[in-house]
DNA sequence: TCTAATGTTCTATTATTATAGTACTTTCAT
DNA sequence: ATGAAAGTACTATAATAATAGAACATTAGA
């Protein structure tokens, strides 16, 4: 099984978070997993490839934005809420906030 | 006199915020403001040549993060805080927090 | 009226990123 | 075992963005 690297919460970094969050599909994918819970990655309806799905699921992974997690064939990608949260407090719930509009 | 465009508060788009702050030396520049007050361009101690300057103030103010006044010789650039604030309510402070440290 | 200061415009270069097609890998179910 | 499902890896391309040099424009002040 392929190893997932995720940034440790110290490593995570703003300029990078916000970097993943300005893309339009990315936050999208965010918003998704904000209002539904974790799902693997072909449960989110925006209009991109698989390939380039993996791409933004790998920005957002690596940007410490999600948490992905094999099982079986899928990926489960959740939110790191917490880790954002002790991070950057109130940071993602305000952009969530902002872009449900 | 140049003009120089703003867009008006329903044009400011979330992305577009998140983009022109992603960027470490534009981050730089608005803590800086943030801190200090507003300020004309040369004023920013950020390692880019004047042209680089150029680019990163318009970024900004295209995405609805700075008002640029002129004055003089002078270009001074102040946070559009109140707009962001209506538009987008506690995304600024909340960054601001989390980009100092 | 020069000149210095401040910033823009134009042009060019390099780097990054969003995109997708194709082939491959892994896992599950039949 | 075989095949479908889910996703990755690799490759390529087109668009975007960061950078700066050089020439130009505008204003203030001597």
């Amino acid at each position: 099984m392929k190893i997932l690297h995720h940034p440790q919460l110290a490593d995570i970094h703003l300029c990078s978070v916000l970097q993943a969050l300005s893309d339009p599909i990315r936050l999208q994918i965010v918003q998704d997993i904000a209002a539904r819970g974790e799902q693997p990655c072909n449960n989110f309806n925006v209009p991109v490839a698989k390939s380039t799905m993996t791409h933004h699921i790998r920005t957002l992974r690596e940007a410490g934005v999600v948490q992905v997690r094999v099982q079986g064939t899928q990926h489960i990608v959740a939110l790191r809420t917490e880790d954002l949260q002790a991070r950057f407090p109130e940071l993602l719930p305000v952009i969530l906030k902002s872009s449900a509009e």
